[in-house]
DNA sequence: GCACGAGGTCGAATCGATTCGATCCTCGCC
DNA sequence: GGCGAGGATCGAATCGATTCGACCTCGTGC
């Protein structure tokens, strides 16, 4: 018969007061507390004042959150479904500001961002996680099968740069269209032999060649529009798949690009994002060639990359506001509205890492 | 009288089912039904099969996370208190590492990582977020006084990297230790003039000489730690506080530091993260200065530094270990158990940035 | 002096599941 | 044929708050 210590602190609700102890001990009813907690209904200053006396005596820490959320049908909680583990999605930065902004927007209405890494191993937190929402941010398209029961409970859900098709409610910008724009930027200069340095076409991540066969089974829409917007102007274009965002993984691209014979060598390489790029202008220099002289570089996002000191030539893409107004249709699904889909354009940025082909 | 078709959207979980409604259609108790649902009891093949059609058929997506919070007295999610808005406090990649080993460590018991930034403004959400525990992660000492409501209601609270006598468990690594380390490597080289390059001091980010008056206003320990280690070496150091975590902020301290004459010029730098080291190092080519021939320069963190081809001399610091063992902390707790306090060694890495100082 | 109104308080239902103890039924064994 | 054991099922209490309608009381206006 040896006492349990560990049993009373198992719960770790264990001997909590309850906001009926405090209506008890204040002499009101439980009703009236939670009046005078809440400040809805008219309570007299002096209930109010015992009330609170009463908590302070018992060392009440307000109302439990769990209880609120069940009443109330809501936890004020929002999850983000992310690509990856948390190390791996927040090495990129347009991910860290669309998270960023989308924190922003829904707090307006007191709700948290929950981390929802998706795994692929049939996300089991989505369906036991207690969120208002969700927002898938950056993820593939074979994530969206998984929410079915979402759907099924009737949760918002809505999705930063995916699939259009898809059925939820979607925030895109205009992958296809920016990446016309630079490779037009490109064969404006005179570019014929341009190569693309790709972000990752599944959840597979490894450098390697861009096939046929490898875009047929890409599942990350991203990836695929801004290849298409490419091909509007070069539609042979092909290229290397990046083995990540970081600008490692656009130096290793850059160089299985660029280390060959003159002849054959690209004259100007289309990086899907700036990180990328960045390393393909560090892959060039390694390889003693001049950006732009020898090689141009564009990249994508319009980031500032940290301790690049070029003036990169890119599109940049409003990160910050995708989240926002993910934030906003949230905060408007669950007030009951249909908020209108939204896409951003984006805006060419020229740079000095662009020129006209050597002779 | 006009329907109202809003209000029905309204709440969101409306016309949902409930357990109860699939048992009743299935023709069981509710009891039985949630048993069929969890596995816990015994229930028969035919019965089970019956309740999950009975599912099927109203299309029940589960029991409901919220019910199952208040029932079971935990919510399975974890608060993680970040020291700013998504957009900045992730810009720190140390700060991500830990992120990510704690996110690790606490899916076995299938939590999830809620993001509470910490906005000056008495955490709101901390007062009423249903998590079962809170982690400071590279938080301001004055974080913790917010945090009485929390220990009130008994929730557990872990520190990573805070002042050790708040009673608070805490997860810490030898700072001061390590910049001891790395301060005696430089005078071992024999340098006597050095300066620091140190990470934020308080709430307030800007470019700012390190004095007396600004240090005794400090509440970030990590930072007065490392100036504490590099002290004990060269009792009378000082220099710049960055203006944030990224290079950048590394090269606008270190601008300011070495862009003097050649006998007030510090031969030796020390700055506070790998990122800053790697501005400070941009600084010093910038202004046609060689490292380490002219100026030797260590980081802090053993972190990768994207885009930098040196090897740094840092003392690495495990950031992943961090947050695993502050998870496993708050999975201990949650148990009952009282944890041991961890505290991190950390590991002297040699690099090519550092040697004697010039003649 | 009486009726009406408004402010303050209370009771009880409700949110949706879990779980303990009790009940019932069936099968096996003596 | 009767009795005990064990497996399946059910009832009801519980988690901790919120909220609607009812009720009471006091003040005011006619």
């Amino acid at each position: 018969m040896t006492t349990q210590p560990q049993a009373s602190a198992s719960n770790s609700h264990e001997g909590r007061p309850t906001l009926a102890a405090v209506a008890a001990r204040a002499g009101v009813s439980p009703s009236t507390a939670s009046l005078a907690f809440s400040g809805q209904g008219p309570v007299s200053d002096s209930t109010r004042e015992r009330v609170l006396a009463a908590a302070r005596e018992l060392n009440y820490g307000g109302p439990d959150p769990l209880a609120q959320s069940l009443r109330r049908g809501r936890s004020g909680i929002v999850g983000a479904l992310i690509p990856a583990r948390i190390g791996v999605s927040f090495r990129d930065p347009v991910l860290i500001q669309t998270l960023d902004g989308l924190a922003e927007e829904i707090s307006v209405i007191g709700a948290g961002l929950l981390l929802m890494p998706d795994l692929g191993d049939g996300v089991v937190s989505v369906t036991t996680a207690p969120v208002d929402a969700v927002v898938l941010v950056g993820c593939n398209a074979d994530a969206i099968e998984t929410l079915e029961v979402l759907r099924r409970r009737n949760i918002p859900i809505v999705q930063i740069e995916g699939p259009g098709d898809s059925g939820v409610h979607t925030v895109s910008v205009d992958n296809r269209g920016g990446s016309r724009l630079l490779a037009q930027h490109l064969a404006d200069l005179g570019h014929t032999r341009v190569a693309l340095v790709t972000l990752g076409l599944d959840r597979n991540r490894a450098l390697a060649p861009l096939t046929a066969e490898r875009e047929a089974g890409a599942t990350v829409t991203t990836t695929l529009e801004r290849i298409a917007g490419v091909r509007e102007v070069y539609p042979n274009a092909t290229g290397m798949i990046a083995a990540g965002s970081r600008s490692d993984a656009g130096r290793e691209a850059g160089l299985r690009l660029l280390d060959v014979a003159a002849d054959v060598r690209p004259t100007a390489i289309l990086a899907q994002s700036d990180l990328l790029a960045a390393g393909v202008i560090a892959a060039a220099e390694e390889l003693g060639l001049r950006v732009p002289e020898d090689v141009s570089v564009v990249g994508f996002d319009g980031i500032r990359v940290d301790g690049l000191d070029r003036q990169l030539t890119t599109v940049w893409q409003p990160a910050q506001g995708k989240g926002a107004a993910a934030g906003r249709a949230v905060v408007e699904m669950l007030a009951g509205e249909t908020p209108a889909p939204v896409a951003f354009e984006v805006r060419f940025q020229p740079g000095d890492t662009t020129g006209p082909p050597p002779a």
